[in-house]
DNA sequence: TTGAAAGCGCTAACAC
DNA sequence: GTGTTAGCGCTTTCAA
């Protein structure tokens, strides 16, 4: 049988409420009866049910994390490494945390996760891009939410969001100030804010450094920011005999593919084409050669994510504050100097 | 304000009484009175709290589903997957599934996931191979346990497994029935029961077709299953001279590991080596050539693990029962007909 | 500074 | 068939 409140209280010979107040010191407890209640909570080894406290105070205890399937499954665990992060964090702050997948094409009559049909939680973070239908569904609910590395293009919101511009910017510094001049840029779908951010964080550094902006050395518009269309990206730059020294591609997947297309045409990676990617993703590190980068701390991003949802379930207000999660410059061999 | 019980009783003109019992439906209850409290139910779009439920249930409705460290953030998504073949089960089920990740190095002082200690779970999935030191400080709780993927060495435990020994014999099969007679293994560490029942596998289907067996044509005792130690151990294969025209590898990371190493020493897949795998993991279709392999169903795994805990919750009783998940054989491009 | 008691939303005897 | 009621474990006025 499970130890209740009561259990305590009587071994320390006081009334339940005196349990409950040193519990949560409250009000004022003489230095003398906490020690006893301590004590017998020590002994009997107690751990108040939330299920009752959660009754009484409307409170469930437990946030919501929403994730795209195709997001928790991806090979690389960029979201589960920000789940990570927010269950490490709830832990310390007594927080369940409720994972649900939705479809990635969510429709009118796609059920919502069943912990807010029921009401199971007090806030909802939600990570990366999710249908829009489904915010739509959400909103009736009226949940505290909290957004991770995606924005709703329409509304105002809590979010945690991924310092793009900056990192855009160091990795457009780093090879300026290696002496490259002509640097191009690959990227995807404009309309996605990360990728439009840190666009415009390497045409800041180009302006900042008293470079033009060149638009042939720019590859946009391709739908997803994968391998393929990264290999794709660079040979069309290199089929319109572009000169360029140095790349910067929008994400380590894009500068995978790069890479590849690179050396299948002969061109040696540093020694004629420098590249740095964005992410900072497991495989970089076993690349030939090792990828330079912009490493986005992941388990951060859910940290930060829960302590942002924490702020607003204590202060009890909707404070639609964004966090930039800082970003990191990561030198490995896919840079070098600029010989002429 | 929230719906609450008494809120559809009033409605439908009845005592919450007869809401529970029409929600449930126990007893008797006239379809007259039954409609009309559904129709309440309804119109309110009425959720019963599992809160209040659970309280005085004695139940809390969540499961909890345990991951090392490790095996949450693999990059392949193995367990990512059968976490979400739980997850999707629980939710027809009305369960929760708490997840928690544990260090892999577990000691004394090392604190249980907090839905433990908290009582917070009815009951727990443990998914993967986990420390012994966990396992021990985890038994005083008495919680029904499923095993998903690993069963501890000592003790009986209910647990979904994959079928292996089957595994391993299809695999063995497949390359004899293609005219092959000298079929390598390669595994690692024979401890791990995983591996050391596909290897029964092939050493049975090699029996059943009368072939002999010759330990020369088997490398284990590698500590890991890497891609690494598939390459390292193939080119031990070879560098002994030892003959074979196909090669099973006790999974799919070793398999292509091996491909690595038969590529540069310059022979041809499938055409000189046939090549089995084991796991299906995402990269296999892309390999070069695509890898024939034994296709592990993840999500049922995690899904035969929740039906087995509800089993166990529902009746009441620790079954001790080993369910061996069914695999398939995936013919791709990395096995041929042997010619001579 | 501490205790008595009401009540959070629900279920299950038991009574009618 | 349906309603009354006690009670699950906890928090929180209110009174002492």
């Amino acid at each position: 049988m499970k130890i209740t409140i009561h259990d305590v209280a009587r071994r320390a010979g006081v009334s339940t409420a005196t349990v409950s107040l040193v519990l949560h010191n409250k009000r004022k407890i003489s230095e003398e009866t906490r020690k006893r209640v301590l004590k017998a909570i020590q002994e009997l080894n107690y751990h108040p049910s939330q299920v009752a406290r959660g009754l009484v105070l409307k409170q469930t205890g437990n946030i919501g994390f929403v994730l795209t399937e195709d997001h928790f499954l991806r090979t690389e665990p960029f979201y589960t490494r920000i789940f990570l992060g927010t269950e490490f964090e709830a832990r310390d702050s007594n927080y369940f945390v409720l994972l649900a997948t939705i479809p990635n094409d969510f429709f009118d009559d796609t059920p919502l996760p069943r912990f807010v049909m029921q009401q199971n939680v007090d806030g909802i973070i939600i990570a990366g891009k999710v249908p829009l239908k489904f915010l739509d569904k959400l909103r009736s609910y009226n949940f505290p939410l909290v957004f991770v590395d995606y924005y709703p293009p329409r509304g105002t919101y809590s979010a945690v969001l991924i310092d793009n511009i900056r990192g855009g910017m160091i990795a457009t510094d780093h090879l300026i100030e290696l002496g490259h001049q002509k640097i191009a840029f690959i990227g995807g779908d404009l309309q996605h804010p990360s990728i439009s951010e840190r666009y415009l964080g390497y045409k800041l550094a180009l302006e900042k450094h008293g470079l033009t902006y060149d638009a042939d050395l720019v590859v946009t518009g391709e739908q997803s920011t994968s391998k393929e269309n990264g290999y794709r990206a660079v040979c069309a730059l290199l089929d319109k005999k572009t000169e360029f020294t140095a790349l910067f591609a929008c994400n380590d997947a894009m500068a995978m593919g790069a890479m590849e297309c690179l050396k299948k045409r002969g061109i040696k990676i540093p020694e004629q084409v420098s590249i740095v990617g964005f992410d900072d993703i497991e495989q970089d590190a076993f690349l030939d050669p090792p990828l330079t980068t912009i490493a986005v701390p992941k388990p951060d991003l859910g940290i930060e994510a829960m302590k942002l949802m924490q702020d607003i379930l204590n202060k009890n207000i909707r404070t639609n504050k964004k966090v930039l999660v800082p970003v990191e410059l990561v030198v490995r061999k896919s840079t070098t100097r600029l010989r002429d």
